[in-house]
DNA sequence: CCGTCATGAAGAAAAGTTTCCTTTGATAGC
DNA sequence: GCTATCAAAGGAAACTTTTCTTCATGACGG
């Protein structure tokens, strides 16, 4: 796989994350802007509207949602990222199906993998994820929810930031979070992980950790999900929605490569202690490995 | 291709050409295009005309003078070209340092994951792929050993396949790895996980497993390290070493990866009770959802 | 049956385009 | 020296298209 990587332009991961969110002719709208956005710049707000199946008035309702004051500007904005990307598409796009051979099954996770992590990367809003590193450099205390496959992501982070001697629990029994949020106060930070943003059992705890006064900071791949209303700050991933398989996965990949970058913002900002905590937790593993001695993990 | 150098932008470059022929008023307004071209591309035909002290009509001259339909097809053209010259590309190779800002620790931790998703998928042997696919789908039992880091690995890999209904362990504790792998047999399958191939915690549970005649397949980013020498297959990642932080991540992804695409490929070969396996269990969790509502501002 | 939501039709407003007229200045004929 | 003629430049205003707003309608859940 020689491959170049164009991460798909901003403005379109951001269409993708909204989707599930907009009503069905605006979505039929996202879509001719997801598939064709370079063409899309070039199209009048009637064309488009035609093009979609809908109206002028759909459309509009689609630029504000998207965040733009008007057609124009999404138009230009198109027009800008269209001029940036190369126009470079892989034939990989599509999903998994019964008949790919092992081979092309490979290629495919690869590249949805790759891609959910680029993309989610390059959507980061740096601003949010100043805040949310400086929410946890400070907090007395971190929880952090997630069911199901986000249950993973909630304790690999809870165990990240426990090797740097901060105080964090993951939570996934929805009983024992709800106890836990209880206890939370101003002083504290909460983490509601959920791909979908609907995970009642998620929400429900990390909304009463917000009633208790703690800062909650909300992961999803849907900034308009019912998670983020009762979050203080969002941060998002970007993967595309995918049908039979891989979608799974390139989620939890995009997830854990932003609590990574929370993670490494924390330890950055409390550099000298993280060193120490680091090298004493390794060291602590290191009689249980054997033979050759190289690298960590 | 990393640095590619950006041609100044074709548009500026005509329109500078073009000067001396035009009228002084057009002129006035070529000035205005190519000292601001990025903000140009954001005015309407009339706040340009008045900018550059003119009237829309001329703006439309020199529109028709550089070749162009009209006011839209430049503006358009300008905002690609804009878009096209932001774009420069950073060396993003190494390793997070303490300077670092979040910005560019953002754009490390993505390439280095990115890259690490992408060199592990086409090193990885399709031939022992397919191999490993058979064995875990004529299995009787799989069990996958882990600890640390590769534990969540494992976790991940028994949900997955308990998912498609396919029984399987993950055993992050040795003692309790260990009597599960001596009441393994032939016709068990047994996973062991560990990224450097040393932790002996993993290694002892897996030899074990395969001395009582259970097939071993091993998953580590070093194809010589011990784990090895004890298995029947060997699966490996490809996440470099870095030095600081960024690779521990990297190395998780890697492996997410590649037990992914050996779930997916045992999910096809069982297709039909695999489609039907994962409804089923998606439906049990639906009604934990609650409705995504959609917002307008 | 009520309120809320999604949607497009219709019309207002803004942007873009064309038409046409004024100004200016150069040239030539008386 | 003084008009008449013409052409180039440029903008006012009329016109067209595009964008945006308002509002009526019908669907849907309660």
């Amino acid at each position: 796989m020689t491959g170049r990587k164009q991460p798909a332009a901003e403005t379109i991961v951001r269409a993708r994350g909204l989707l599930p969110s907009l009503s069905p002719a605006e979505q039929r709208v996202a879509r001719v802007v997801i598939d064709e956005a370079a063409t899309a710049a070039g199209l009048t707000i009637t064309d488009l509207a035609e093009r979609a199946g809908s109206s002028e008035t759909t459309v509009i309702r689609f630029c504000r949602a998207m965040g733009f004051a008007g057609y124009s500007q999404l138009r230009l904005t198109l027009a800008a990222e269209a001029g940036r990307t190369v126009s470079d598409e892989e034939p990989v796009g599509s999903d998994i199906s019964e008949s790919d051979d092992l081979a092309q099954v490979v290629k495919k996770i690869a590249f949805a993998d790759a891609r959910a992590v680029e993309e989610t990367a390059s959507q980061i809003d740096i601003a949010v994820l100043e805040q949310v590193v400086d929410l946890v450099a400070g907090a007395r205390r971190v929880d952090i929810y997630g069911v199901g496959a986000s249950a993973f992501v909630a304790t690999d982070f809870q165990q990240k930031l426990y090797r740097i001697g901060r105080i964090a629990y993951a939570w996934s029994d929805t009983h024992l979070a709800l106890t836990s949020a209880a206890l939370l106060d101003e002083g504290d930070v909460a983490f509601g992980i959920s791909h979908t943003g609907t995970t009642s059992d998620t929400i429900d705890a990390f909304a009463e950790a917000g009633r208790r006064g703690a800062r909650t900071v909300a992961l999803t791949n849907f900034p308009k999900s019912p998670i983020t209303r009762v979050a203080d700050l969002v941060l998002t991933t970007a993967a595309r929605e995918t049908t039979f398989r891989s979608g799974a996965m390139a989620s939890r990949l995009a997830q854990l490569t932003v609590i990574d970058c929370v993670f490494v913002g924390v330890a950055q900002r409390t550099y000298a202690e993280t060193r120490t905590a680091l090298d004493v937790t390794y060291a602590a593993v290191r009689g249980r490995r054997i033979g050759a001695e190289r690298s960590r993990g």
